[in-house]
DNA sequence: TGTACATCAGTGAACGCGCGTTCACTGATGTAC
DNA sequence: TGTACATCAGTGAACGCGCGTTCACTGATGTAC
């Protein structure tokens, strides 16, 4: 039976999952392209051999890491769309999300912006290409809502890519305030939080007066 | 006189920029993090202990590449800036200048996209203070504007990095749109400045029904 | 259940290599008289 | 103008070090009968 993991299969799993993790870790500090195999197989507590029994690459577990990260970001959008609710509502929700999901998977979060731009194309190429399927879940959803019932597809994709950069940079700006030297700046993040439901609603408002294009 | 410079200063600020310009270009395939004192000056053609007459680390090259990357682009703000004009005419003129940076200014625009979020904390900070910086310009000429003139400082300061992010996000996707595989695509270049052009047009439309937060 | 063989994740030693940094030096440029 | 000395950008050799990758191996787990 395939489903069944056998002692053997369960070890290498945490074998691999020591290694991910430990390159998580180790990318708080550095980006991807200066990572080293041996840096990484020390901090998993492996031998540096055995990292090739599970990637033939850094790249390669730069990639499995742009997977597991984009599956949450999934999750997390899901959650502000999902609920309907009014305009204040919708923004005050969707900024709460993003705050708590910085909070709670910030290796995550500052993995995907530090390799967003960085020097390795495949990952590079990787997140944005997720952005841009995220850009059309948002879209779609955009496009069950009442208010948007005249948009073109053109225009609702253009509004869906203002929202997914809004909250790119936000998370960006939330992650940075807090690594501030000694520990996070908690004014400062409120302080961006706010500025974020500022613009949000000023795009509504912009929104709402929207004829098309 | 100190405003001479005699044969041997002209000399050292000959090599200091070629240690530069081979940095720059080095920096376009990975991150200031994984760059090499001896890369660099296998580059620039001086011998590894030259480096040091210039520089104490690859960190220092790295903030003088943020300061000279910075100038060129307060230009640019100003050039867009400088000029009245209606607000359709305005957004075409910015979305114009900012094409015509990524495209005269490449690897600056790259060195900044990559380094932002980047593994140097000493640059990452460079960049960002500068943005804060760029966001005031913006923000005091936002204020002259007669359609501002009842807006409090904080909805300035919302809206001028509201276009700060747009702008930077739009370079940077312009920037990715150059350097796909096999040199550029002009459509999809093409694409992105259209989408800019309508964000633009839907935050014109916010500001113009803004009432004040 | 027991046995004999196959699999394969992880090891530890070994390799050759390029790295950052230092050092005493050289020789062109600069300066004092 | 000419001369004697000072400066200092750039050199080339040297150092010790950690790197990525390979290899034959070990021994626990899995499988066939």
């Amino acid at each position: 039976m395939s489903h069944t993991v056998g002692a053997r299969q369960a070890q290498k799993q945490q074998s691999r999952r020591a290694l991910l993790d430990a390159g998580l870790h180790l990318l708080a500090e550095q980006n991807l392209a200066s990572l080293g195999v041996r840096e990484v197989t020390r901090e998993a507590g492996l031998s540096p051999a055995a990292f090739y029994r599970h990637f033939p690459d850094l790249a390669a577990l730069g990639v499995a890491l742009v997977e597991e990260s984009l599956v949450s970001l999934h999750v997390m959008i899901r959650a502000v769309l999902a609920e309907a609710g009014g305009a204040e509502e919708l923004i005050d929700r969707a900024v709460d999300v993003i705050e708590r999901h910085v909070r709670e998977h910030r290796p995550h979060v500052r993995f995907l912006a530090r390799e967003r731009h960085g020097g390795v194309r495949l990952v590079r190429e990787a997140i944005d290409a997720e952005l841009g399927r995220f850009a059309a879940e948002v879209g779609a959803a955009l496009a069950l809502q009442p208010s948007s019932r005249d948009w073109s597809e053109r225009d609702l994709r253009m509004l869906a890519e203002l929202y997914v950069d809004l909250m790119v940079s936000t998370a960006a700006a939330l992650l940075e305030a807090r690594e501030a030297d000694s520990g996070g700046d908690p004014a400062r993040v409120e302080r961006i939080a706010a500025t974020a439901r500022l613009q949000l609603r000023l795009i509504s408002l912009g929104r709402r007066h929207w004829t098309g294009s």
